[in-house]
DNA sequence: TTATTTGCAAAAGTTTTGCACTGTA
DNA sequence: TACAGTGCAAAACTTTTGCAAATAA
């Protein structure tokens, strides 16, 4: 079985809520769809394959999700919330494309450096951070002009 | 007369648009208000001091002082839409309280230095760029736990 | 059995828009 | 005068919620 699978089923457990078909059958096909859908998109996947299931189990279902550490929610330009696998990573940090919308993902040690350093100076104790740049992806930007700037 | 409403009508001619009184009303009292504030809590601020002016007109501002660069848009953890005076600033880097939900401004060269390193990398061109970093604020924590982690 | 979960539809909340009127250029 | 902007209310959207029925423990 998925470790995050399991994951959901322990956390279920300590918090004494059920286990139903409905939440593992979102969580299995969350975890294969992309990242960054949104829970509309999610939701027609979801129905897709057993039109019992309601829209708003999706939304409480990933609401859970989160909770439980399994997913992160973003909102990024387009003003709807969509979500990302979060098993087993740390870094939020992102470049999104202005022209395509596409997200893509990078770390560096060096971000946290920098949060722990602010953080220190301004006696404020950090949980979480994410970075976003905004800009033209490899793609976008075409083969002809990679030198420019 | 302040630069910005200078700028506003540069940006308002340049594009065919019209010099209006609201406009200008609600980038006065914008630019006097504290940064973050959501729509809602600046069109009833301009609404106290014009009621004629309406809430639509407000949203519509806004927006048009985020195009000509007088404003940014934000959408922290509450999932409301709020506003930040730009005006020649570059950083976007916030220490937001998940408690108190009370944002604060940080900056460092080295954010700029992760971002070029890693565009670079993926032949990203990067236009701007933000870090939030979430947790407990000075306030929040109390003066006595200062040390603890 | 009993409390949680679900699905539906209705409600809530934010933001946008249609339209007649107003006001700027 | 011509056309952009405004104010209002209605519409559009996303997300949440109330409730009766279904279901897990």
């Amino acid at each position: 079985m998925k470790e995050q699978l399991k994951a959901l089923r322990e956390y279920l457990k300590a918090q004494n809520l059920k286990q139903t078909k409905q939440r593992e059958a979102i969580l299995r096909l969350f975890l294969e769809l992309p990242d960054y859908l949104t829970v509309d998109e999610i939701a027609r996947q979801v129905q897709a394959r057993d039109k019992r299931i309601g829209a708003s189990t999706v939304y409480r279902s990933l609401k859970l999700f989160v909770d439980c550490g399994l997913a992160w929610e973003h909102r990024f330009l387009s003003g709807k919330t969509c979500f990302e696998k979060a098993w087993g990573k740390q870094p939020h940090n992102y470049l999104v494309c202005t022209r395509c919308l596409k997200v893509q993902e990078f770390s560096d040690p060096l971000i946290d450096a920098v949060r722990d350093k602010v953080a220190k100076g301004l006696g404020f104790i950090p949980k979480s951070n994410r970075m976003e740049v905004y800009g033209i992806c490899a793609e976008c930007r075409g083969p002809q002009d990679e030198e420019e700037d």
